[in-house]
DNA sequence: GCGCAAAATGTAAGCGCTTACATTGATTCC
DNA sequence: GGAATCAATGTAAGCGCTTACATTTTGCGC
């Protein structure tokens, strides 16, 4: 007798355990129908034959993937990373399987990514951020497919968040900047264009200036991408200013990093001749000398709420809508008083 | 009348276009089959309805997921990430997705990984490096699943490789370190236990001692987790030794990170009192103080091929075997003469 | 123009599962 | 004891595509 050969389908364990297809696949789907006799023969024949239902047929006959997408801008630094292992990993524990795209910070390439998960079935999405164009919406909702925004909270956005105040957190790490004694405020953001979490962060460091009757309008901002690369040079552009700011505030940490990296480049000393301020309290700000002073974001956390949010929107569990998590001030050594 | 409610389907493209299904799905597939003006009539009627192919429906039909997985060791640092991104890249212009897992480099997870990955129809697995339980790949031959190993390289190994000699590679850096005049040479390794990576370049090390007429059995090895803190703590336990080393070889950045900071945090200056070395050159290597001395591993590159390779399995392409690619030594300024 | 091969298109049979509905058997209640 | 109810299981109709095979159209040589 020849060994079985080819994988065994949904029949072959229903011969096998004398019952039905459709007893099998209750047994697989929704044990509770089953009398428990019958539950166990079944399962151990699953067992014994190794069996494994076919993805595609299951996709098909049950209208659902039990995958959910997610589109974050960039996979190349930790800024996301730590966030979406929880995630992935809340999913897991609830039966999902997660399809993860890269969008390089590219509106265009998101919406590419957006469709190509629609269309392999995604029974929900992640994103990042509010702020695309209206098209993407219309269509998600066409598709019917559920959205849930991470990284970022509204309470009147009409779709659902998981995340953090950007521009109050930012506000008040400008505060304590402000506190210490800095009037002359640099800061490196992200793009701003096409990315919520940047604008906000800037305006974050607007709020604060003006609360202090600060003159806002003097703030120096370069804007840049998202790369350590990107913070050296932006930095280098800030200090050619006629005065150049004794604080830079940066709209992440891989920023900061380059803003740091740049500084120490052309002999200035951190936080005595500058200060440098990040956002997102990865671990490279812990590791890079000076360590950075940041706002911590709970990354995990959120990464796993947005999991659990993100099924229950799939399963209709009942959830409220938005939910805010609190960014904690995390002082390090890049930031103190001004020596002048 | 309503407008369209229904996602629609290729029945619908059909009708609307005027042809059977057979024809729509041959536009959509095998396009030179089809007579230019059909090609024309269809692909407009598919674009005006914004049909998308029903992914479930064709994995079925095809028996042919498009689907590619893999499974790093982890997500949380950079180590695979941009190697992953390429891959992924590159499997995007060949029409494949990439679904990705993570093993927290625990080979009882990484074996539960596959399995899922399978079941959803995966039709090729990218794994790193080669140790792993037998019984593993016999289940992925009885389902007929191509594998490709990336991450290192063996020409005699059944199946295929992409990526670097991880022996010689490291044997040659610890050539450099011998020939600055170290003696005492401490390692911080990886888990060797199932990671043939971590093995191959604690080998490495061996090899350069022997040659050099050294006493390899007096190296000082300690083997732990890949963290930045497990790097400090490594080194801790090093310069805890009635000898310590003066130079300490990490199996990757990321430890080398961690014992780097380490050294400060005791006051020790780096490299004039002990010299560290790491392995990958990720990006973090350049980013510390002092920058890492490394070997520069071609992670895009690596990616990029691993996608080619793989995606040759699938669809038969004739395909050489196993492929090397080559590492570098990177000079920076955490490795110099001993002092003592 | 005719015959024939090749190109283009159509027909329809599945792919392996889920689930609405039908059936069977056991239990309960008067 | 029989009708009514309910739990457990079976039957079979799709789900939306691909593709082998059948049929029609086109192009070409003479």
């Amino acid at each position: 007798m020849q060994k079985q050969v080819t994988t065994p389908k949904l029949d072959d364990v229903a011969r096998e355990a004398g019952v039905s297809t459709a007893t099998v696949s209750r047994c697989l789907n929704t044990p509770d129908r089953v009398a428990k006799a019958t539950l166990d023969k079944v399962m151990k024949t699953v067992e014994d034959m190794g069996y494994t239902p076919h993805f595609g047929a299951r996709v098909m006959a049950a209208k659902r993937s039990f995958t959910i997408g997610a589109i974050i801008p960039t996979m190349e630094n930790a800024i996301f990373a730590r966030g979406l292992q929880a995630f992935q990993e809340e999913l897991h524990n609830r039966g999902y399987t997660l399809l993860v795209a890269s969008s390089a910070y590219q509106p265009e390439v998101e919406k590419e990514q957006i469709r190509t998960l629609v269309a392999r079935g995604a029974d929900a999405l992640l994103l990042i951020g509010y702020d695309r164009a209206p098209e993407i919406y219309e269509f998600l909702e066409k598709r019917n497919v559920p959205v849930l925004v991470a990284w970022t909270y509204s309470a009147d956005h009409p779709l659902p968040s998981i995340g953090f105040d950007n521009r109050n957190s930012m506000r008040r790490l400008a505060q304590k900047v402000i506190d210490l004694g800095h009037r002359r405020i640099g800061v490196i953001s992200g793009i701003t264009q096409g990315n919520d979490r940047a604008q906000l962060r800037l305006e974050g460091v607007k709020d604060a200036l003006k609360e202090n009757g600060l003159d806002s309008s003097q703030l120096d901002v370069v804007e840049t991408s998202y790369g350590v690369q990107d913070g050296e040079n932006a930095l280098a552009q800030l200090l050619a200013l006629p005065h150049p700011p004794t604080a830079v505030m940066c709209g992440n940490d891989v920023l900061a990093t380059g803003a740091l990296r740049h500084a120490v480049e052309v002999g200035l000393r951190v936080p005595e001749d500058i200060s440098i301020t990040g956002f997102d309290d990865i671990e490279l700000a812990s590791i890079v000398t000076p360590s950075l002073t940041t706002m911590r974001v709970p990354h995990r956390e959120m990464g796993r709420r947005a999991a659990t949010k993100l099924a229950n929107l799939v399963e209709g569990i009942e959830d409220v809508g938005s939910e805010a998590l609190e960014t904690s001030l995390k002082m390090r050594d890049s930031l103190a008083a001004p020596s002048r």
